[in-house]
DNA sequence: CTCTTGACTGAGG
DNA sequence: GCCTCAGCCAAGA
């Protein structure tokens, strides 16, 4: 038995777990390497599961930087801590030099 | 089955 | 550079 929705979503979360330290990417980057570049609504959505997972969840930001999951996480600022606690440099929501610690799945992997 | 919502992205103004 | 609109797919009511 197999579902291909689910698949998906296993998938987001394999992703998720190879960034690696001090490294964060962007939901379309990953749906891009799955090859659903158009879902890149659902790995967010995938993510909502990842409270169960081992899921760096932390490390996923949406294309501009913006930690949109913050709220996700427990309402505060702790999304912010794990980033900035691995050296990324985050304010206002937003990561800083978000060219230097941007990890694309496609192109490292 | 239909409608709404959502951790997104790209294009246009 | 910021704001708005449309497209995308999946899950919940």
């Amino acid at each position: 038995m197999k579902t291909e929705t689910l698949n998906f979503f296993d998938k987001v979360y394999q992703v998720a777990r190879l960034i690696p330290y001090g490294k964060v990417t962007s939901y379309g980057a990953i749906a891009t390497y799955l090859g659903a570049a158009k879902s890149a609504r659902m790995v967010g959505y995938a993510m909502n599961g990842s409270g169960s997972k081992d899921v760096p969840a932390h490390r996923v930001v949406n294309r501009k930087g913006l930690l949109t999951g913050k709220h996700y996480f427990d309402g505060t600022n702790l999304m912010q801590q794990l980033l900035e606690s691995e050296g990324v440099e985050v304010v206002e929501n937003q990561i800083k030099n978000l060219e230097r610690v941007f990890w694309d799945p496609s192109k490292e992997l």
